[in-house]
DNA sequence: GTATGGCCTTGATCTAAGGCAATTTTTTTG
DNA sequence: CAAAAAAATTGCCTTAGATCAAGGCCATAC
């Protein structure tokens, strides 16, 4: 079992089947339902693991299921014929897997760390989703923040210099971490739940190229590498300039 | 007034505001509305109008609108401060401009030939948006194609050669502009409403880049460039190998 | 302890695409 | 129609990142 200190990962397991004790009950496609219509999801849910490498479905495959991720970090991604492999999704828990109304995935799904979902049938699913005005409403905001999460991301890809790609994914994954309770932005430190590999089919780059890349960041004293997967940033200023994004980022404002 | 020739405006005009007439009614966000909703939206729709090349909204505008395409093709886009440039959506006719919940803008939007927008004022809309569950259906939908088109763009910002980049491209607007009449799969013409410019906005590459892999492909026989922004392509099959993507794209099925 | 396998790093080349600049073609306009 | 502006092509050179190849560093397993 790879991956134990998960920073995403809480201790809840499948055994506590409660949605009142559930850690994604604010931020899940569930969020804005209220206690009726809880149960009713709740009659048609299932938990499932995945351990860490695992596909959980394969482009083409006919899903069974749409789920939420419930702790843990899978990835959704692409393969071409020859192999060339480009991730499209990070999904961290809360976030959602499948599309309502289509029977069959458009993409490879696969855990990075182990992996809980809270599962729903298809069909049972798109029945609430028709007869639930707050599920479809919170699909809907998420399908949107996902759709402004891609479009940044195709900036990324297309036009962001290899270390400005390294420093845009730092910066969202310290973000990420340190979210609510940081006192101070700064001295951050976070780890890498993602192999160079996994980075790299993010980024559109080689596993090569990123390794040479976090490495140069850390000569350059604009990150602390202590070891190879566990960051330190001093001066989360200086990481922010590295990624080519305006210099805002929300905390001037 | 450029693009006359625009294969995707039609002889609607402003004038006849009647949404019974209106020729994206079947495909835009109003497209599951019943009669007496239509009626609502048409209470708070204005229909505006930009030339060929006229900024639409600037990325931290405020958006004081949503609307629809009606005619025309619009485009997204997003700059660096140093003015490298990704465009992040094609808009046609009956996709949606702005997001219901947000204040701002998070993109630049222009047109890119002469566009019709059928407008409606962001509060209005959204309340109607919270009372209409036809209109919340279809915007949902509409939101989930487009986070899929985004992914694919995301495979080929990040890991299709410029050949792959351009075949795909000019497939995408075959496919589009021949999608239902043509008899025969081969044997297509048609235009590029897009300057080379554009088009390596959209690929994420260089515009000499593109105007030497367009004349490669030229000169290896997988398309005829009648003129520079004309296009013929004999064999949709030969253009569709030199995308990188799997063979099928759906006539074998 | 030594072996095995999964990651990661690092060096030496290679190459696709970028950058620059000159020129041609096409379109617009007065 | 001529002149100007815009769009596109093309050649030459540079370069960021890919590719190929070797070796190092931990783990866990034996």
């Amino acid at each position: 079992m790879k991956n134990v200190k998960l920073n995403f990962a809480s201790n809840f397991t499948p055994a506590s089947e409660n949605c009142n004790e559930c850690p994604i009950k604010h931020r899940a496609v569930c969020a804005y339902t209220e206690k009726s219509e809880i149960a009713k999801l709740e009659a048609v849910k299932s938990y499932k693991t995945y351990a860490a490498g695992d596909p959980i479905v394969f482009a083409g495959d006919r899903m069974v299921f749409v789920a939420s991720v419930v702790t843990g970090v899978a990835r959704l991604s692409q393969t071409m014929v020859d192999g060339r492999k480009q991730m499209v999704g990070l999904l961290l828990p809360s976030d959602f897997i499948g599309r309502p109304g289509r029977a069959y995935s458009t993409f490879d799904v696969e855990a990075t760390t182990d992996v809980t979902l809270c599962c729903f049938k298809c069909k049972p699913f798109e029945k609430l989703l028709s007869d639930i005005p707050n599920l479809r409403e919170r699909m809907l905001e998420m399908a949107l923040d996902e759709l402004d999460a891609a479009r940044e991301w195709m900036l990324l890809l297309g036009r962001k210099t290899a270390r400005e790609k390294i420093a845009s994914l730092l910066t969202i994954i310290a973000r990420r971490q340190n979210s609510s309770a940081t006192v101070s932005i700064n001295d951050i430190t976070f780890d890498l739940n993602l192999t160079r590999e996994a980075m790299s089919e993010y980024l559109g780059l080689t596993l090569e190229t990123v390794s040479r890349q976090i490495n140069a960041l850390n000569k350059d004293g604009v990150i602390g590498l202590e070891k190879q997967r566990h960051v330190h940033v001093k001066d989360f200023g200086r990481l922010l300039a590295e990624t080519g994004d305006d210099a805002d980022g929300g905390f001037l404002a």
